[in-house]
DNA sequence: AATGAATGAGCCTTCATTCAT
DNA sequence: CATGAATGAAGGCTCATTCAT
């Protein structure tokens, strides 16, 4: 009975493929008939499963959001103090551009291709450094509860965009001098 | 007898052309039928001004650079401490994000586009904001000469780290409010 | 209900159309484009019907060894003996460098189109050749079955070359005069 | 005092490097800006050498048939009776072969590629195998003396016949065996 | 004699999408 | 649900030639 199983098949297929080829190639860069060639679909199939190419591109990046996010609380798992988690998602930055080969972010690789701002591609972005901003405003929350909201808001901004900052120049000068810098600075901060 | 002025006229069009749309609408976006037409050159004049499209790409880069140093050049000119001038970059880069409509950096944004870390491009974009980099190893420099150099090493990253979290997440967001928490950081780490 | 005879038609017609153009004004001096106008298709048709420009030229040269055949065959249905067929041989050759207004051979010109010798169409040329030679071998083995094998092979290879000589020749001058020599020596051979 | 040496070096150079090109790339997939590249003029210079392409192609084959029948003179040179200079020349067909990488006759494949049977090229490539056809002529005029006229004729021009189809399926099978096959038949022939 | 910018048609190929089967 | 033929605009680039300097 793999009636279950195969339900849907094609589609994550599909969406596996293009995520793998949009994050190396770029999003524009990626055609539609290389993603069903290495997904072993038909053009028909595609057009079945998704709207459009924007349509897919918009599944990936909703999909990007939950890997990535994974892969970050995995690594603070075992972090107990909010110190060490702010600390760890600034070591995890490092081990993951590493992994990724210093491709860098999904979403701000995307945002420079896309300057249409009301691309519903730009809507996916922006959720989802919003919740990148988030986590660090939770984070500072629990770090230094006594200090002013308006304090906490700063420090937790300060730390995203320090985060964004370092994140683009390590995969810019693919290089990790950027990160030990940030790390210093976030030490100060906290 | 337009003949001296005529020089190279056609080159600096298309460079000058071109220029305004790899940055509105993205470099890989834009194609070179587009240039020519609104250029008002034929496909192989292109070809004789340009060795390929890259060549091009390189030529817009570095002419960028030239372009966007001397307007943070004119924002600094009245500052006269290293501090207002530190302060004043971060000023500049909410004027100038308001004036791009959002768009954004266009040395960040062909980051994002070319994946291919051997590319001319990537050396462009590198050189770019290595010279950003010294610029504010320069103010820290002068700031404050009497901490150690690796102190002013770590500043001057930290400066530079968090003017590009912020510049790319006031294009994300569309919005000024990166902009205040670094500035409220800059003044802090001075 | 053109539903069945339908099927794969473009291709077919794209594969008429190429194999006139390509034996008329050669392979190279054919452009995609001519092809399609002519074959009422689109661009994008082309693509999905052959893999490239060369695929359809292997396609053509393919269809054209077996159209080539057919016609040699159809030329020496009528002969009784080897040695009419051996000499039928060159009288079609005749007949068809009439036909074919002194084009010549698809593949001889082909050849001299593609100097790469590891080119696919370098293949199909270098096959249907050999595929020719041993027709000449097959005659021969026929014609003389008491000669030894070495003398035979020499007989069918002088049969060959002469063959390829006038073929050559009566295209260079668009003259008959190759073949009457040819055809009195093929007599003296036998 | 240069100014003699210097005078047509432009040209010369053009033509060198072309004849190169040409032979090695074929006529029409070789464009004159690599002529000229390779040749380190400009495009204005070629056009005040040579009328057109064409006018080049032209000079090329000339030049050509001068060359090639050097060649053919010199490997001629110690040859004393005709008999050996007829071998000869099917001999120094295979060093020459050797020699060009089986590239073949620049003026055979230049056919191939020339469909219109009016174009200067094709005058260049009749007179070319005219010549050789003379030579064969002359040669058996020689060895032959006590023939009939037609009797000759029909030997020169079953020689040059078989030169060529040799020719030819050497360069299409890169390899030596039509040779073999060849000299055996001229021996019987003499 | 020599230069090289300028031309525009043409090169082969890929694009995202539709639709009849 | 899946197929793949069909579309036509657009991709980057080369072509042979002209002409003002």
């Amino acid at each position: 009975m793999p009636a279950v199983t195969t339900k849907g098949t094609k589609r994550a297929e599909i969406l596996r493929v293009a995520s793998r080829l949009f994050y190396e190639q770029g999003y524009h860069r990626t055609g539609i008939q290389q993603i069903i060639d290495e997904a072993d679909t038909a053009k028909g199939t595609f057009y079945t499963c998704f709207k459009s190419k924007e349509d897919l591109g918009v599944a990936w990046l909703k999909a990007r959001h939950q890997t990535w996010n994974g892969w970050l609380q995995q690594a603070l798992a075992g972090k107990r103090t909010t110190r060490t988690k702010i600390l760890g998602t600034f070591e995890f930055l490092g081990n993951w551009m590493k992994d990724c080969d210093y491709r860098g972010c999904a979403f701000l690789n995307t945002l420079g291709e896309t300057p249409q701002a009301d691309s519903p591609l730009r809507l996916e972005i922006a959720e989802h450094k919003s919740e990148l901003h988030d986590l660090f405003r939770h984070f500072v929350a629990d770090h230094c509860p006594d200090r002013s909201e308006a304090e906490r808001e700063h420090i937790a901004t300060t730390l995203f965009l320090l985060f964004e900052g370092t994140l683009v120049q390590m995969q810019n000068f693919r290089a990790h001098w950027p990160l030990q810098s940030a790390l210093r600075q976030v030490e100060r901060l906290l």
